[in-house]
DNA sequence: TCCATTCAGGACGAATTTTGTCCAAAAGTA
DNA sequence: TACTTTTGGACAAAATTCGTCCTGAATGGA
């Protein structure tokens, strides 16, 4: 129970963090080597931010990189669902085909000639 | 049990529509105004068809549009997650955060200004 | 074999989108 | 006021997307 949160987005996770640091937009960006106006740009979710970005700023915060990841592509794919009149019918049948095209992998010679 | 069908793609189900129509992809191509050889990468999901497109195609074989680009969106959907080990807690996240921003639209004044 | 048709797929340019930067205005703080 | 931080528009370069064209392989019929 360390970190009670309701989810929000990554540009709101990523602010917190930051604030919580108590660190200035300016010294985040100046030290993992980006505009400033590009990160405020993505802590407003105004634009995407690269992997290698957050590569950098779960490294800067001392965070789970792998978990910003997540949060960051749910992200993506949650608002094109909302795009979509928030059809969960697309995450439904998206999830079978993930879990369909594993097995596949998983298994047999599926990609004998 | 209308149309027992194992998930596979948007390219195949396509192609399955068109063989089992009886077309050619250069008949199907020429009435909705399309290259073939674009018609043709879409079948074999090289490229991706446009929404239009999608509209034109379900018309065209008197199909559902909706279910069309269900399948064309998960797709999407599908290969991203691939792309990321697989991973299907991005696919939970994303669910959780559609349910919420939904119950927020749905509710209360949250664009006030 | 020769011809016709279908499909595969590379190459290309035009159009569009994305990406990062710069700069100035706004907002906040002392 | 002076200073710092944040916001956000504008912009060019880079990257990606989109549709088309063209060649070649495969198939099938006469």
């Amino acid at each position: 129970m360390e970190n009670i949160k309701i989810h929000t987005n990554f540009g709101e996770h990523l602010r917190t963090l930051r604030e919580t640091a108590g660190f200035t937009l300016r010294e985040v960006a100046s030290t993992i080597n980006v505009d400033s106006s590009l990160l405020a740009k993505i802590e407003r979710n105004q634009r995407p931010p690269t992997k290698q970005l957050i590569k950098n700023l779960a490294s800067f915060f001392h965070t789970n990189e792998r978990e910003l990841l997540i949060e960051f592509l749910s992200d993506q794919i949650a608002y094109k669902i909302l795009d979509e009149e928030g059809d969960l019918n697309i995450l439904k049948v998206a999830e079978e085909k993930v879990s369909y095209l594993k097995t596949l992998h998983n298994g047999n010679d599926y990609d004998k000639k």
